[in-house]
DNA sequence: CGTCCATGTCTAC
DNA sequence: TAGACCTGGACGG
């Protein structure tokens, strides 16, 4: 999910968790779909017998530096959306992602790609269920030169024009070439900045009060003033607090756009409203946002034209979902005075800039200069993470306020996420599907996904016959499977004590894949090699694949 | 069950 | 500027 803010404090726990380490094991998934560009014996090799020296970051991707001389090769990673990075017996209280969220018990996690074993004991995995996460060597001295890295625009959090002035011109510059440009896709395109995703877009936008729908090219010096304060102080916030959500401040539109319930509205209570912008959901709210067509509509503004607004909007939403039925509802009179976004923010804003605008300062020079940096980057700033905290406190409430009853369900969910996954993960994981089409009927296509699929160095390891040896299990995935057992049972006890939705759902959900995966042939081929070794077990545990999913 | 949604790229029509 | 690519969770029936 890794947007900038994530992708900065996975770059904070690997250098936390490895750096100056020596790796001694690196295990590589069989899965051609993450590790791309080279085959994972040879990224295997890159790593093993290699000290760790840095991490270094621009906008998502993420690259290791060892001990080889800067000359290459460098790990690049790079998260998709459901990527990241656990540490053994750190990670989990660093990361809140919910799909990261495992018992430290477990190890490796659920949907390892890579495990780095280090001297001390240090242990390191990249995890990635969805898979669009991807794991690649970069030749040659300059990892920056290499193809994905070099087409990235200056990073937000390093190399930000440092005044609203430069800002406004670089911008500007840019649009020149397409003045129809959208303000939220250009925030978007990792060729013009890098580091902002779709929640960081819109919680800028929303700060800065301007409408994702806004031409880049109409936008006002005060816009771009506001555009460019919002950009660094909420990614300046969010890697400083490490990307926990937890601790970012209540007023933030992040906590309120998840909140699957209809009437979604903000911290002030004004209605959330989603448009599809390039594709993405924007969600921002018109009463703070409002679209505004140059000159044109200026009068129509100012004759109170609020109603089209919202109207407007809801059209476009349209498509997209039900948010619709409240569209219309009141706005009538509040529109005015965001209080709670202005005050705080601008309260926050003056130190947050500071902040951010040395670390830009030094990013201008060295992409990744900030060295000991990341995570608490720079100079001292505890105090103001404590105050985040308190801020983040009413968040937490008024979310629970704001999604209805949901919440209670959400919690214990995230429960079952974790415990779930193994439970019934475990016999999946050491389920490998295999390429040829005969496999491919009964292997259900959760192999290159399992952390089963991590496979042990041939000479670490032991045993890494062809795939065609299935039947035994590694000795790794037998200790797996045998400590699951018991967590499992833990798990059961406490599925027992919480809301039975969750133990029915779950069974409920082992069933469906058995169903499916007798059916759901399909699609099996692809990664994960390795071979089918207990193919029953897989058939009758993992999930089933879902079928073409041309949402329409 | 089925349907929709998701923190991201990448690629065709 | 729509799909594709993948998989899991939430939710509706």
């Amino acid at each position: 999910m890794p947007e900038l803010p994530e992708v900065e404090a996975a770059r904070g726990l690997v250098e936390l968790g490895c750096k100056g380490k020596r790796i001694l094991v690196a295990r590589v998934a069989e899965d051609e779909k993450v590790i791309s560009g080279c085959t994972s014996d040879e990224l295997r090799t890159a790593l093993e017998g290699r000290t760790l020296v840095r991490a270094h970051r621009k906008g998502k991707y993420m690259w290791l530096e060892l001990d080889n001389g800067s000359k290459g090769p460098w790990v690049m990673l790079h998260f998709g959306m459901t990527g990241g990075i656990v540490v053994k017996g750190v990670g989990v209280t660093k990361y809140k992602r919910a799909h990261l969220e495992s018992d430290p018990e477990t190890w490796p996690p659920r949907f390892t790609k890579l495990e780095l074993e280090l001297e001390g004991g240090g242990q390191l995995a990249y995890v990635d269920s969805r898979r669009f996460g991807r794991i690649k060597l970069l030749q040659g001295a300059d990892p920056l030169a290499c193809e994905p890295l070099c087409r990235l625009g200056w990073d937000v959090l390093l190399q930000l024009p440092p005044t609203a002035a430069e800002f406004g011109q670089v911008l500007r510059g840019r649009v020149a070439r397409a003045p129809a440009l959208r303000i939220k896709a250009l925030l978007l395109d990792q060729e013009f900045c890098s580091g902002i995703g779709n929640w960081v877009a819109d919680e800028v936008l929303y700060q800065a009060r301007i409408h994702p729908e806004q031409t880049a090219a109409s936008l006002d010096d005060a816009a771009l003033a506001a555009l460019h304060a919002a950009i660094r102080e909420v990614v300046g916030l969010a890697v400083r607090v490490e990307a926990d959500s937890a601790h970012f401040p209540a007023d933030w539109l992040f906590h309120y756009r998840w909140t699957n319930k209809k009437a979604s509205k903000d911290a002030s209570g004004r209605d959330i409203h989603f448009v599809a912008v390039g594709s993405r959901t924007s969600a921002f709210v018109p009463a703070v946002q409002k679209l505004k067509s140059a000159g044109a509509s200026r009068a129509k503004a100012a004759a109170g034209e609020e109603a089209a607004e919202g109207g407007a909007a809801a059209k476009r939403k349209r498509p997209t979902k039900k948010a619709v039925e409240e569209a219309a509802g009141g706005e009538a009179g509040a529109g005015e005075a965001p209080a709670v976004l202005s005050a705080p923010s601008s309260r926050r804003s003056s130190r947050a800039s500071a902040a951010a605008g040395g670390a830009a300062d030094l990013g201008l020079q060295h992409v990744d200069s900030d060295e000991d940096g990341g995570i608490g980057d720079g100079d001292g700033e505890e105090e103001e993470e404590e105050e985040e905290e308190e801020a983040a406190k009413p968040a937490a409430k008024r979310r629970k306020a704001a999604s209805g009853g949901s919440v209670a369900a959400a919690k214990p969910t995230r429960g079952k996420a974790a415990g779930k996954p193994t439970a019934v993960a475990k016999p999946a994981a050491a389920a490998k599907p295999a390429r040829g089409k005969a496999a491919a009927a009964t292997a259900a296509k959760s192999g290159g996904n399992s952390a089963a699929a991590v496979k042990p160095a041939p000479g670490a390891g032991r045993r890494t016959a062809k795939p065609a040896a299935e039947e035994e299990p590694d000795e790794e995935e037998e200790d797996e499977l045998d400590e699951g057992a018991e967590e499992v049972k833990a798990r059961k006890a406490k599925a027992a004590a919480r809301p039975k939705q969750a133990g029915s759902q779950r069974a409920t959900r082992v069933k469906a894949g058995t169903a499916k995966a007798q059916t759901a042939a399909r699609k099996a081929g692809g990664r994960a090699t390795g071979g089918p070794k207990v193919a029953a077990a897989a058939a009758a545990a993992a999930p089933a694949p879902r079928k073409g999913r041309a949402k329409k």
